[in-house]
RNA sequence: GGCCCUAUCGUCUAACGGUUAGGACGGAAGCUUCUCAAGCUUUAAAUCCGGGUUCGAUUCCCGGUAGGGUCACCA
């Protein structure tokens, strides 16, 4: 059989993550078969859908690499081919299902008097008392039967669907709603397999009940558990959950995101944790995937992305680095700079944010220190003799010399023949002014040779 | 509240009747050219509870408990 699995998204906010590795768990699922992976616009309701967040689930998909395939689709009019698919331009066409339901007397107008019985119900949503309601929607004529279907991760679920009632499948003639506008394309899209949040399995006792009223094949269900925020509730945009495009914008790399969500709530049974995406194609497995939510953990995302930084390599930081770290700095100091970031972050976006709280202030500016710092707390000697020397061996060193490891060629003798922290502790202090900081000869290297000469001096000024 | 789903370290998870209950993130400790970072090594940390079934239950069944989802003229 020819797969095929479907994201349909509602333009109604971002790209969240939970969405995201719904999307990607349907990508996956598609491409290990060889098949395909649709995606469909529902935006029926006019009011919340927008074309920003259209644009921002569309690109988010994209930076992802989870491409869909373009639809072709199989109904009276004949085949068609398109690239994005639009419940609100099919209006036509859900109309015609919906009269045909209506004629076949399997829905009906439904005049809706008043007094509903939510009186004696024992929950009454609040949402369902806001708004005005319409004297006349369309119902459908609920067989109430027990539905039972196969979901691919949980096994069987039986429901029964009297308690739905004859539920509402249309605004009018004109307005469907949600459950028949999807049962409705996904048939015709020719869906094989829904794979969709938890939250769905609610949902899919009325949308089998469509299906059987259309004469439909039912799709395989494959319902995944839901990403839970830290208080192991749905994670949700009221709850801080956090669009994809901001991770982008954090400068996550998308494999990382994609590799993290895709071993979140599912695992390919082996100690195997990092995986390109077509690793995930050929690894990925249905009956794997976990049953109960999963939290959303960040610590691990940016230990992911780490990963995929080490392959890039320290070199690859050089375009993020605030351009007033590197002003007035040599290529081989920047690469320097680079290298030394390299160590101390995770995401991109570290760099800034290490920045703004001040962690490389000594970059930026000479650097402030009071004169005790210079004493090293376990030193044997005062700083001074050691910051003349080193100022005389550094004086030295050529220009081109002054890098790392040509500093500590330099320097090292010294400092292992008078106590490296003796030494290392007052240099490591006169350059950077905190007590925590790089060692001494990546800090010359960044800095220059001119930078290091006149701050050693001016540490020599205070002793 | 009705219905549905779920339950292994703090977190993500492995073990599809027999393991000293494994791995990863995070934590702790140690080592590594002064401090930090990085790296390496070591380490603490879990089967929700109660009944069954079985020679033997994390695993199968039942009942609790807890958590979550859903109960729209939203999707």
């Amino acid at each position: 059989m020819n797969v095929i699995t479907r994201f349909p998204p509602s333009p109604t906010g971002k790209l969240q993550l939970g969405n995201a590795r719904t999307a990607l768990f349907n990508y996956l699922f598609a491409k290990h078969h060889g098949g395909s992976f649709l995606f469909r616009l529902e935006d029926t309701d006019r009011e919340r859908s927008k074309k920003e967040f259209e644009t921002d689930i569309v690109e988010s998909l994209e930076w992802l690499g989870l491409t869909h395939d373009p639809v072709t689709s199989q109904n009276a009019s004949g085949a068609s081919t398109t690239e994005v698919w639009r419940q609100s331009e099919r209006g036509e066409m859900y109309k015609a299902k919906l009269k045909e339901l209506v004629d076949r007397n399997l829905a009906y107008i439904s005049k809706e008097s008043e007094l509903a019985d939510e009186a004696k119900a024992d929950f009454v949503s609040p949402k369902r008392q806001e708004g005005a309601k319409r004297d006349e929607v369309i119902r459908f004529r609920n067989p109430n039967k027990t539905i039972t279907f196969n979901d691919l991760i949980r096994g069987e679920i039986k429901f029964d669907t009297t308690e739905l009632g004859d539920f509402v499948i249309a605004k009018s003639m004109e307005e469907p709603i949600y459950h028949l506008a999807v049962v409705i394309d996904d048939a015709e899209m020719g869906i094989t397999h829904i794979i969709r949040g938890e939250d769905g399995i609610s949902n899919t006792p009325r949308q089998i009940l469509i299906q059987e009223a259309f004469g439909f094949t039912r799709p395989e269900y494959a319902h995944v558990p839901l990403i839970l925020a830290p208080d192991r509730t749905k994670l949700s945009k009221r709850r801080g959950a956090i669009p994809v495009s901001e991770y982008r914008a954090r400068g996550y790399f998308p494999e990382a995101v994609v590799n993290y969500l895709a071993l979140l709530g599912w695992n390919p049974g082996t100690d195997k944790e990092l995986f390109s995406m077509q690793e995930l194609i050929e690894a990925f497995d249905l009956s794997k995937v976990q049953k109960g939510g999963a939290v959303f953990g960040e610590e691990k995302m940016r230990w992911v992305n780490k990963e995929y930084l080490k392959k890039e390599g320290a070199s690859s930081l050089i375009p993020h680095i605030p351009s007033e770290l590197t002003a007035d700095k040599t290529p081989a100091q920047v690469l320097t700079i680079a290298e030394m970031l390299f160590e101390r972050i995770s995401v991109f976006s570290d760099i800034q944010k290490d920045n703004e709280s001040g962690e490389f202030d000594y970059l930026l500016k000479e650097p402030e220190y009071s004169k005790e710092l210079l004493q090293w707390k376990k030193a044997t000697e005062g700083p001074k003799i050691h910051l003349e020397e080193a100022l005389s061996i550094l004086t030295n060193v050529s220009s081109e010399n002054f890098t790392k490891s040509g500093i500590k060629d330099a320097l090292m003798p010294y400092a292992e023949a008078k106590g490296k922290g003796n030494v290392l502790w007052p240099l490591r202090m006169a350059l950077s002014g905190k007590e925590q900081s790089p060692d001494p000869f990546t800090l010359g290297a960044c800095l220059g040779k001119e930078a290091t000469l006149r701050r050693l001096r001016h540490a020599l000024s205070m002793v």
